[in-house]
Formats: C-alpha cells, sequence, structure tokens
DNA sequence: GCAGAATCCGAGCAAAGGCTCAGGTTTCAT
DNA sequence: ATGAAACCTGAGCCTTTGCTCGGATTCTGC
C-alpha cells in the first residue's frame, strides 16, 4: 500500500549503444503505451518491442513506471517549452490574441503524433508523479494563470484549470474520432475560451 | 490477439441472495475503480472486498471486463434518463435556456459521486464497449444533437462530441482538484458552450 | 594490444492474477 | 419432508509479469 518510490533512472548512458538502448525503449513503451493503454505495457514486452533483453531495460529503468513517468516528464517539458515561448509573444497582445497563442501552443504537441499524446496524457493520470513532473506541471500552469492575470481575468487559477481540461479534452476526443486536421480544433477551443472568459 | 469476447452475465441471479452477491460485487468493483483505476481491478480483490468467494464472482461474470462493463452501462443508462428528461423540457426553449438544462443533466450524474464518476469514465475509455453500451452511447449523443439541431448549430455532431467532452473534462478535473460544489461548475460551463456555440 | 569499465544477455525465480472444478449449503416447489 | 435447482466455497492450476543475477560481449583510454 505504500507509494512514492523513486522514479529516476537507475543508471545514466554513458556510451551511445546505451543511449541507443534507452531511446529504444522509451519508443517501445510509447508505440505500447498507445496500442493498449497502460494496462499493455509490461517490461516483458517493452524490451521485446525495443529489441533489448531485459536485463538491458532494467540496467536503466528501476521498474515501468519509470519508463512511462520519463515518457511524460519528456513532453511536459516540450510543452513548457512551447507555452514559455507563447506567453513571452503575448506580451502587449489583447486578449482575444493570448488566448489564440496560448491553445495553439498547446495543441503544439498534438501536431505530430495525437494518438500519441493522448496516450502519454492518460498515463500521466495513472501514475505517481515524481517531484520534477509536478514542478514542470506547476510551471506550465503559473505561466497561463499569468497571462490570464494580466488581462484581469478572475480567479485565474481556476480558470487556467478549466481552460487545460477542456483543450486537452477536445483533441483527444477529435483525435479519438479520427480527425486528422489539428488547426481545425483551434478554432473551436479559442471560441469556448472567449465564452468561458467572457471576451 | 482476439478481442471483442461476450461481456454479458454468464448466468441470471434468480434468488435474492444471488442478487445481493451481484450488488456487493459490483459495488465492490466501483470502490477498488475509483481508488487505484483499472489496472487495480482484479477479480481476487474484488471477491475479497465483495465479502464473495471467488467462485460466486464466476458465476455471475465471466470476467473483470464484464464487471466494469456493467458499471459502466449502468451510468450510461442513468445518464440516458436525465438527458432524455431534459432533451423534453428543452422543447419550445431558446438556446440559453436549452445548453443550460443539457449541461445540467449531463453533469447529474457527477452530483451523488464525483470521483465515482470520473472513475467509471475513465474506466469505460479502455473498454470493448458491448453493443448495447454503444447504443446508450449513440442514442445520448442523439439526443443532444436533435437539439443542437433544432436551433440551427451548423455541424451539430462535431458541437455535441466537443461539448460532451469539455462537460466531462471540466467536472473530472474539478472533482481531482476537490471541488465539492457541482453547482459551481455548471455557469462556468454555460460561458464555454454559448462562446462555442456563437450566441 | 590490454585492462577495466560499460553494456548486454536471457534463463529463471517469486509473486500476482485469471479462472475452474468438485463438492458442500440453502432455497423452493411440491 | 424431499428432491431438484440455485447458490456458495476456496484450494489450486496455469499464465503473466516484475525483476535478479552470473556470465558473455563490446567499448574506451592508454
Amino acid at each position: 500500500m505504500t507509494r512514492e518510490p523513486p522514479v529516476k533512472l537507475r543508471k545514466s548512458p554513458r556510451q551511445a549503444r546505451a543511449r541507443a538502448t534507452c531511446e529504444a525503449v522509451q519508443e517501445a513503451a510509447a508505440r505500447i503505451l498507445q496500442r493498449g493503454g497502460v494496462a499493455a505495457v509490461s517490461t516483458n514486452a517493452v524490451a521485446e518491442l525495443a529489441g533489448v533483453s531485459i536485463g538491458s531495460l532494467y540496467q536503466y529503468y528501476p521498474g515501468k513506471e519509470a519508463i512511462l513517468a520519463e515518457l511524460v516528464r519528456a513532453m511536459r517539458a516540450e510543452m513548457l517549452e512551447d507555452l514559455r515561448r507563447a506567453a513571452r509573444a503575448c506580451d502587449g497582445q489583447d486578449i482575444t490574441r493570448a488566448i489564440h497563442l496560448l491553445l495553439a501552443a498547446s495543441l503544439e504537441h498534438h501536431r505530430a503524433d495525437p494518438a500519441r499524446a493522448a496516450a502519454i496524457e492518460e498515463a500521466e493520470r495513472h501514475l505517481p508523479l515524481d517531484a520534477e513532473t509536478q514542478a514542470l506541471k506547476a510551471e506550465i500552469a503559473a505561466l497561463v494563470i499569468a497571462v490570464l492575470r494580466a488581462h484581469d481575468v478572475p480567479e485565474p487559477e481556476l480558470a487556467a484549470r478549466d481552460l487545460a481540461a477542456m483543450t486537452n479534452a477536445v483533441a483527444d476526443a477529435a483525435c479519438l474520432a479520427g480527425e486528422r486536421d489539428v488547426d481545425a480544433i483551434l478554432p473551436r477551443l479559442e471560441r469556448a475560451a472567449r465564452g468561458y472568459l467572457g471576451v
């Protein structure tokens, strides 16, 4: 019943082939996650698909949670970068433009592979997030809150949470329904967000 | 690798104690689902928490998927009832009122136990839905689409999907963040929906 | 070339989980 | 009261999964 174990790498890869091993494991885990959900991700399956022995896998990852955790961390880090850029661009713009920029940035990581993004987000819900990932999430939230506050949005924390939830949900639903064009989602979300914020 | 197995009851309970057994299993499964997600739901754990032997469980449910599937089916059936009532009440009302009624109905099943509702919705994403549940979902969607179409909403299917996704996501996020008052969510969703629909 | 570090391998153990089956208990109808 | 049907039980089989360990292989710096 005790949770909250260490969820970092067990050992850092020093040589190129080791880095390749780690990448193969990540890639395989993402593929399996995407196809069958968190339940389908077993260390044996990941190792096999990665073309790596189970022993090698455990040399770098202390368990399957660590593999997924790193997938999540990578996605969040990427998202933070996108949002940082967007937040900077928001400076001095009106709120309609700010909404556009923030939403577009939030959708950015859905662009390359929406199904994978959805799968990783789903995994995130089932993981005890490590401190680093939590910090990333907090910083992402803080960025959005700051922009909202700059435009005198009341209860910016609440608004940020609601808007983030809406954005992810609509994007995931669209992906699940087979929508291909990420850009088609943006205007719909903009309308909803403007309505939410009373613009 | 083949899916799509029968997911109905194996045998119908005839006597009162058998019905009590089934109910205990459902209740236990919901509790475990709520506490630990789909992965934590094992037939052994469910049987133990239900105070029922594993053999009895298998007398009525062909597997753990069937238990979860029935949980989902029950929730969807309830939701359909709520939405039917709401859709009837929408007749002759303006769109603002219609939005209010539909959203309130959609939130209805979050009222009693938001955490449980969120958990069941999450389970739904990982299950191969049986025909009956799919029919329920289709009818729910059809109801919303009909109301939207009556108010000349363009692409009502798309709008219904987006609005449903937004509603669930915001409600779940609120629950996760510890919000207690379901009624506080409604006005936020109404603003978003009106904005989305351009009202 | 060579020593040592880094990496890789995969058989196999222990635990957990899905599920069956043979046999016992309770309920119902007559 | 009695036989049949419904119901319950849980030991235990088999598969899957997480993970370790001893030993083989490859790389790196000198």
